[in-house]
DNA sequence: TGTAATTCCTCTAGTCACTAGAGCTTCAAG
DNA sequence: CTTGAAGCTCTAGTGACTAGAGGAATTACA
């Protein structure tokens, strides 16, 4: 049995983080000790480890739920499991193609900068005039 | 002037946002008609698209109140905006790194399920083994 | 066994950057 | 002069936590 301190330790999700998810009702409310504090099976730390790491990959707790409930199928067909982690993929892919032009045009402000004094600082012109811009962002 | 419809319009912040941008004193209470609404100045309007411009560049509005404040301020040396935006950049340089990593392993799991039933799917099993990563995340 | 340090409990409220909705008033076009 | 769009204020909700208060339980060590 795991305090929910062990837990923590385990899976690296922070304490409070870990009643949250109770509360959300993503992990189930464990046993309790004599003395009312949470005692958890290893099925728990699991499954809590599943969250930590669907949520470092930028699942959010919705599609999380979802995974969870299929896990509770086996006999299911996958289809919705691989539509969500694909939907997953493409708004990861289109994060990444948004902050790569967000870095050209940071590059472009943050390193031009020659001026002395805020009146001619190419930052606050560049975010003043967006004519300046390269290229259309957002 | 202009009301806050034609602002939201020019710059593309909804008018809901402005007026949250009001209460936060990231722009000032503009004028007011008549019968209570506000008109706004073509200087305000330029304000606003400045912050709507460091906004989609991913400023946090707190940078965005000290780079008005610093332009506010002509004749100080410009090095703090430089320091603001360096940082910017360098924190959208780590966000792209880091779903880079998400894009490799969301891949291999997304890509690779050939299992009918959410018994053998691997992106279930994925995510509740963590061993399966070919690399360490986050 | 005593005690001190650590961990745990519940509860409320705060974070960030908005967004939604209710219920009302004002404005602009025809 | 009417009508419908746009404006007003206010409260509350979003997602995914995080912080803090005030107290109880557990653990480590003497």
């Amino acid at each position: 049995m795991f305090s929910i301190g062990d837990l923590s330790r385990r899976t690296g999700v922070k304490v409070p983080t870990i009643r949250y998810y109770e509360q959300m009702g993503l992990v189930a409310a464990p046993e309790r000790s004599e003395g009312n504090q949470r005692r958890y099976s290893r099925q728990e730390l699991e499954r809590l480890a599943f969250i930590r790491h669907a949520r470092d990959l930028g699942f959010a707790v919705e599609d999380i739920r979802a995974l969870i409930d299929l896990s509770g199928h086996p006999e299911q067909p996958c289809g919705h499991a691989d539509k969500i982690a694909q939907e997953q993929l493409v708004s990861v892919r289109e994060k990444i193609a948004q902050l790569k032009r967000l870095e050209t045009e940071l590059e472009r402000i943050a390193t031009c900068c020659d001026g002395k004094t805020v009146g001619d600082c190419y930052v606050i012109r560049a975010l003043s005039d967006h004519a300046l811009c390269a290229e259309e962002h957002v």
